[in-house]
DNA sequence: TACACGTGGCA
DNA sequence: TTGCCAAGTGT
């Protein structure tokens, strides 16, 4: 046990060491390595983090990139997005995929303008009861756009303690007490120190700690690694389940949206029918759509984005 | 807890 | 080519 005000057993490296040994080489890595993002910086304001963090869900950076610049520029502030239709939300989200994101996002907005004033909230609670907001982006926006002191467990970092600390190749796949437990334990003390650490950590996993092929010869803390340490065993455990996607229903939603966010009013039955040739699946599909509310429905055979 | 939910690039 | 993977959330 150290006498470091924050360390705790669960903050030990792999050699006895304390954890907060890591804080100096990743955050040195970081200032020389960072990427220049339009979320980041001084200048972007919380709502340009906040549409990153939606559009970042499970969706590269490089495919965000440009999406997120139009939509800024259309829809500056919230009350911005939130004074146009849903539909046009879906329309502008493009081909970033789950488009129910973008419903959220935009129900986020009309929130943020009806119960905060048209700002963005700061605390990590009202950000959490914000359609679309989870754990996750919850500390995200709170740390990054406000500078607060949260542990930001997305999979990046979740990978980079797995490793470094735990000593296993990839973590669990969901989220566990124990995860938490690590993040909590290697938070920088004081709130400016950890906001920079937790987008560090989150840069480290995806830049260098990468999923597949590790840049383990890049990295800062490769010498106090767990999983290096251990001589980077396979991963140890289930196959991790990966995503079916060819024939799903989730495959047909998205032709099915792709013909309505190109359409400049209202499509067809017809129209719809075109892009699949199962009818019970295309219907068991548009059905989801409307169900969800990304599609609504006009006239018997006649449908929209969503004006409400 | 496990599954549904889009899309595209890369090995 | 096929499967893995990408800053998750809601149910």
């Amino acid at each position: 046990m150290s006498a470091t005000a924050s360390s705790s057993p669960a903050a030990a490296l792999a050699d006895g060491r304390p954890a907060t040994e890591l804080h100096g080489p990743v955050l040195d890595w970081y200032d020389d390595n960072a990427r220049e993002l339009p979320w980041r910086g001084p200048d972007a304001s919380p709502w340009s983090v906040m549409v990153s963090e939606f559009m970042l869900q499970q969706t590269p950076v490089v495919r965000v990139l440009p999406v997120h610049q139009a939509w800024l520029t259309r829809w500056p502030t919230p009350g911005a997005l939130a004074a146009e239709p849903p539909g046009e939300a879906v329309r502008a989200w493009g081909r970033l995929g789950y488009p129910r994101r973008a419903l959220r996002l935009h129900a986020a907005a009309t929130a943020i303008a009806e119960r905060h004033d048209g700002r963005v909230p700061s605390s990590h609670a009202a950000l959490l009861a914000l359609p679309g907001v989870g754990e996750y982006t919850a500390a995200a926006v709170a740390s990054f756009a406000y500078g607060q002191r949260h542990a930001v467990l997305d999979t990046n970092v979740r990978r980079v303690f797995a490793r470094a600390v735990t000593g296993v190749r990839y973590p669990p796949s969901a989220t566990t007490a124990a995860e938490r437990r690590v993040a909590q334990a290697l938070l920088p003390d004081d709130a400016p120190t950890a906001a920079r650490w937790a987008v560090a950590v989150m840069e480290l996993g995806a830049l260098v700690c990468t999923a597949r092929t590790p840049g383990c010869g890049r990295c800062p803390i490769t010498d106090r690694c767990a999983w290096r340490l251990a001589g980077s065993p396979a991963h140890d455990g289930p196959p991790r389940r990966g995503q079916t996607y060819a024939g799903t229903d989730r495959q047909v939603r998205g032709k099915l949206l792709a013909v309505l966010r190109e359409a400049e009013g209202t499509v067809s039955q017809a129209e719809l029918d075109a892009v699949w040739n199962e009818p019970a699946q295309r219907a068991r599909a548009l059905d989801g759509l409307v169900a969800d509310g990304l599609v609504e429905p006009v006239s018997p055979g006649v449908y929209r984005l969503p004006l409400t």
